[in-house]
DNA sequence: CGTGTTTGACCGGCGC
DNA sequence: GCGCCGGTCAAACACG
């Protein structure tokens, strides 16, 4: 399920003309191209700042109900998805589990770029292979934990676009994390680190990373289980060992060429994958979406891109108010974006101008 | 010297 | 039973 279908991104032009714009640029054609006295631009520049507030406070408010909107669309798909997994869990439970045994086999397909970020149906698939395979009629013990296992395990995949001349696999974020092993898979001649987090001991949460056989400037990290902790600090630059799970993901990113949609989610028994194109051609720089990065490329390559698959509701990072604020801008990159906003956009000017000539005589 | 990384060895699951 | 493979362990090593 398209992520998209629920939350769309792009806004229909022809849906609500949008009269304080047009109010708004007439004051300004009229401050800077007439030659009124003094006083007269005096109140122009009142009524401007009056209509700037008017205008913020629609906007805000607008903002508030997309919000809404927003929130009540993904507690939807929450549900809708809680009834899927329940549904699929009672009908894995009856039916043969012919998988269960090709589990980790399988697993190592999220490596896969290409499902993680284009082909999410694949990737949702293998994914819900942890749930969807809790089950086999003859062996009860294995079930019981593979239930456990699906219920316990948070498997969050984050596949981050960086430097490619950037060997260490180090996905920074704000948890601390040891690593205990390297290992080359089959599948993938890049090595494949694992981490266990290292800041409280008892924290069952581990992380495995890998580049991308497909584009080696693509890092996969699959991150296991939940933190019993809260996050040990914030992101910096230079903590080597720091990781994060990608609701906690703080980004900076700078101007990349992708052809990834903004944003796109699609549903599998697992949870949703989301993929998040934080290269957009504008840098996002605000707040808590800001990662320090210690190496600055200038080819732009430490954009990056996040996949995530939970076993959790999706809500959890969903409601998060930096989500939120991405999700907004979001939808403005995505306005930006489209060349028929463009169009409409420099026609609405254009037309004003014109229109504004006419009256006035002037230009 | 404490902490983190590296890396070869080991273990367990799975297919044949 | 054997080999393959992914995951983990732990001794050696590096670094501040």
């Amino acid at each position: 399920m398209e992520f998209t279908s629920l939350v769309d991104t792009s806004l229909d032009l022809s849906f609500r003309p949008r009269p304080v714009l047009e109010k708004v640029p007439k004051q300004e054609v009229q401050s800077d191209f007439t030659g009124l006295s003094r006083e007269r631009e005096n109140m122009g520049v009142k009524n401007e700042a009056g209509d700037l507030l008017e205008e913020l406070n629609r906007v805000s408010s607008e903002n508030k109900k997309l919000t809404e909107m927003l929130t009540v669309v993904c507690e939807n798909y929450n549900a809708l998805r809680n009834q899927m997994m329940e549904y699929m869990s009672t009908q894995n439970g009856v039916a043969e589990d012919s998988s269960a045994g090709s589990r980790k086999r399988k697993a190592e397909s999220i490596f896969n770029p290409v499902n993680n970020n284009n082909n999410n149906n694949n990737n949702m698939d293998v994914v819900h292979g942890r749930s969807s395979e809790s089950s086999s009629s003859d062996e009860e013990s294995c079930c019981k934990k593979l239930r456990e296992e699906h219920i316990k395990a948070k498997v969050t995949i984050v596949s981050m676009k960086t430097d490619a001349s950037d060997t260490s696999l180090i996905v920074k974020d704000g948890y601390q994390w040891r690593k205990y092993g390297q290992k080359v898979t089959r599948d993938n001649p890049c090595p494949r680190a694992y981490f266990r987090c290292s800041f409280a001991p008892g924290c069952p949460v581990k992380k495995k990373v890998q580049r991308s056989i497909e584009d080696q400037s693509i890092v996969v990290a699959t991150y296991e289980g939940e933190h019993n902790h809260p996050q040990t600090s914030k992101p910096e630059s230079g903590a080597s060992t720091n990781t994060s799970t990608a609701s906690r993901l703080n980004v900076t990113t700078i101007a990349g060429t992708t052809t990834s949609l903004p944003c796109s989610t699609t549903l599998n028994s697992s949870g949703p994958t989301i993929t998040l194109d934080l290269t957009a051609p504008k840098t996002v720089e605000k707040g808590d979406m800001k990662m320090n990065h210690s190496t600055t490329s200038p080819t732009g390559a430490n954009s990056i891109r996040t996949t995530t698959t939970t076993t959790t509701t999706g809500g959890e990072y969903q409601n998060r108010p930096e989500f939120q604020q991405f999700l907004i801008e979001q939808m403005a990159t995505s306005l930006t974006k489209d060349p028929s906003f463009k169009a409409a956009l420099a026609a609405a000017i254009s037309g004003k101008i014109l229109q504004h000539n006419n009256q006035t005589g002037r230009w």
